[in-house]
This record gives C-alpha cells, sequence and structure tokens, in this order.
DNA sequence: TCGTTTCCTGACCATATGGTCAGATATCAG
DNA sequence: CTGATATCTGACCATATGGTCAGGAAACGA
C-alpha cells in the first residue's frame, strides 16, 4: 500500500516501467486520438508485453487520464511565471515564453488535452470545473488589476487568456501544419521568431509596449 | 456517370441523403475522433442503416476525407473578405469576423480539421501541400505590402496568419473548455464580445488601431 | 405495362481490440 | 535458504467494428 515501503530496487523499476508507458502513451495517443490508440501499439512502443500494461494500468482510460493530468499540471506550473511579476510586460511576457516552450518540448501532451477537451472533456471535466476554473478567475482577477492600475489597455481579462493558450498552443498543435506551410519543422531560429512574433503582437495589443 | 442525367426525383433524394449522412458524420468525428467514430453510430445519427452508408461512401476514410474537405471550402471561402479590402483594418477585421462566424457555425467541422491535423494530416496532406500552402503565401504577401504602404507595423506574415487561425478556430475546437470557464454556452452577448475582443487585441498589436 | 437501373437493407464475416488469467519469474524480508 | 510477495507474460476470450453481399423495393424510360 504505502510505497515508501517498497524496496528501492522494486521501486526504481516500477518507476522506470511507468515512465516509459506513459511516454509512449502520450504519443500514441497524440497521434492516433483516445480510440484509434490501442494498447497493443502504446505496449510495442514501450516496449513491453500489452499484458504488462494492464498490470500498471488496469485501463486504457485509467493510462489515458494519467496522461491529460500529467501536461495539466506542467502547464500550471507555468503559470506561477505570472504571479510574481510586477507588470503586464514581465508577467504576460514570461506565460508565454513558459507556454511557448513547452509547446515546444510537449507537443504531444498538448494534443492529448486539446482533443480531449474537442470531444467534450468526458475523463476531465472536474478539472476543468475546480482546478481549472479557480485558476482562471484568480489570473483574471490578476489582469484586471493591472487595467485598474493603468498598466495596460482595458481588455477582456478571460478573452486574453483564451487568446494566450490558443496562441501557443497552436504551435504544438497544429504544428504539422505550420511545419508544412514553414517547409520544414521549425528551427531553433524560426522557434525565436514565434516567440517573439506573439509575444510582440499580444503585449502591443494590450497596450503593454 | 454524369450527374446532370440523373432524375429529379432520385437526385433530389440523393443529395438529401448524402447531406443527412455527411451532417452525422461531422457530428460524430467530431465528438469521437475518427478512431473512436463508428460507421454504425453514424447510421443511427443520420437515421439510416448502417449498410446505407456504404452505399454512399464505399468507406469510412471516404466519408471523412468529404467531410474534412467541406470544413475547408468554407473556410477558404472566409478569405475572400480579405481581398477586396483597402487595408488591414477592412481585411483582417472581416476576416476575423468571419472566422469568428464559421467557428460558432460549424464547430463540428472545425474540431474534425483540428483533429486530423493534430494526428499529422494522414488524408489531407496534399491539401496542406498545394491549396492552403498557396493561399497562404498569397495572404502573406498581401500582408507584407501592408507593412510596406506603413498601413500596419511590421510584423511577421505568417505568424500573424497563425495567430488569427488559432485565436478564432479556438472558440470552436475549445468551446467546451470556454462554455465551461464562461458558466454555461456563450451568448449571442458573449459571442459579440469574443469577437470584438479579438479584433481589438488583433488590429491594436499590429498596430493598425 | 414492363424490363432496367438505381437504391436500399438485413444478415453475415473476417478481423482487431480491450481485457483476463493462470502460471512463471524475480525480488524481498527474515 | 525459504516462504511470501510483487512483477511479468503468453495464451485466451467476448465483443465490437468495418465492410460485403444477395436479394428486395422503388423509380425510371419507353
Amino acid at each position: 500500500m504505502n510505497e515508501t515501503v517498497r524496496p528501492a530496487r522494486r521501486l526504481e523499476n516500477r518507476q522506470q516501467t511507468e515512465s516509459a508507458i506513459c511516454q509512449a502513451a502520450e504519443k500514441v495517443f497524440a497521434e492516433a486520438g483516445f480510440g484509434g490508440a490501442t494498447m497493443q501499439l502504446i505496449a510495442d512502443v514501450a516496449g513491453l508485453p500489452k499484458a504488462n500494461l494492464h498490470y500498471y494500468f488496469a485501463t486504457k482510460e485509467d493510462l489515458y487520464r494519467r496522461v491529460v493530468r500529467d501536461i495539466f499540471e506542467i502547464w500550471l506550473q507555468a503559470a506561477e511565471a505570472m504571479d510574481a511579476a510586477p507588470g503586464p510586460v514581465e508577467g504576460i511576457g514570461a506565460y508565454i515564453d513558459a507556454k511557448m516552450e513547452i509547446s515546444r518540448r510537449h507537443p504531444n501532451g498538448s494534443k492529448v488535452w486539446a482533443s480531449e477537451v474537442m470531444h467534450g472533456a468526458p475523463v476531465i471535466q472536474d478539472y476543468l470545473e475546480t482546478t481549472l476554473r479557480d485558476w482562471t478567475t484568480g489570473r483574471a482577477a490578476l489582469i484586471q488589476r493591472w487595467v485598474d492600475e493603468g498598466k495596460m489597455r482595458a481588455v477582456n481579462p478571460e478573452h486574453l487568456l483564451y487568446m494566450l493558450w490558443a496562441t501557443t498552443q497552436h504551435y504544438a498543435d497544429f504544428g504539422h501544419q505550420i511545419a508544412v506551410l514553414n517547409g520544414g519543422a521549425l528551427t531553433e531560429a524560426d522557434w525565436q521568431a514565434a516567440k517573439a512574433s506573439v509575444k510582440g503582437m499580444i503585449l502591443a495589443g494590450i497596450g503593454a509596449l
């Protein structure tokens, strides 16, 4: 029951295997969607027998839930950059940087989340209604404070947040489309340009530049 | 072979049935993804026997391809508003209005497209490489012209287009999430506010307001 | 009316999938 | 070393799915 009781050797193995499964699952779920993904394929990618997956995750949905939760945690952490900031230029700028970096490093997680929401959030409805809602309310209030203090143009805070999510996640979710139009995957320089473009547009849009 | 030869009664029936199938398919594909959608469910939604679907569309992929193509056509039409415009305020403003309206009226089509692209565009790769690429090149040139004429701030035209797509389609693709955060589906007033917010932010962002 | 073509459909099939389970294997505490 | 526990896996199963097909019904031209 208690994981701290579990011996070192086994615990290490367990974490390693679980991590491999999650990584494989994230990739497969992102590329095929929940319905299109198969436990067999995830097992193959992870290099494990299918039955072993069911030892770690009872059902496909359990595994999926874990993958979605992971990306959500990552996003929540990225938001902390926004809180300590003295104003919108630093706060929103840092948030954009962080979100863009996540789109670059975790494109599959972003896709899984997008897919889940698009399908009506059947397994993460509670996250939306609790954690995300609270988070949104708090940041909207922060933005409103900046507006009241005359640090930025009077924009609707919620819609600004939607725009931040939309623009940054677009580079993950629609990465394939962008790559095709770009004539190949984005280079380091391309990513810097993308980041600068998004930041420049939005900061100018809120009148903070 | 030639459809104009087909008698009126049959032609009318055929179009009606085909339309019903496409409408049902769009809904089901959007809600379940390509892999998760079943011909049986599409048939049920359309109110037809499953075998009948296969009379109109040989395979699931054929039907899917049709649905994706339909939304793509709609988007292409929306772009025409941009061309005749004398400058960015009218052109981009009209484009945002049109895209937002499509997000509102055809959220399912937008989701199907997003899902397709996220999965690596297995069936519409050619659209991306031909039609969409040409379209993008043309509009980027138009935007660059506006920049050169001093009608707007010097922004990267491609990234501006990505931002336009991201922000407008977000209201369709993530409509569920937005509805939850909004405490219910967007009302007419909410949509007007969303439209105004997106337009205001972006037009200010490109220095055209 | 009549033969022809198009349209429709229930029943069926091969296959793939999520999940199970008994038994083998490895690791552990004592 | 030994018994107990956790981990692993090949073989298996019930079910669901995309797709087929033979034959019936409806619409058509003449």
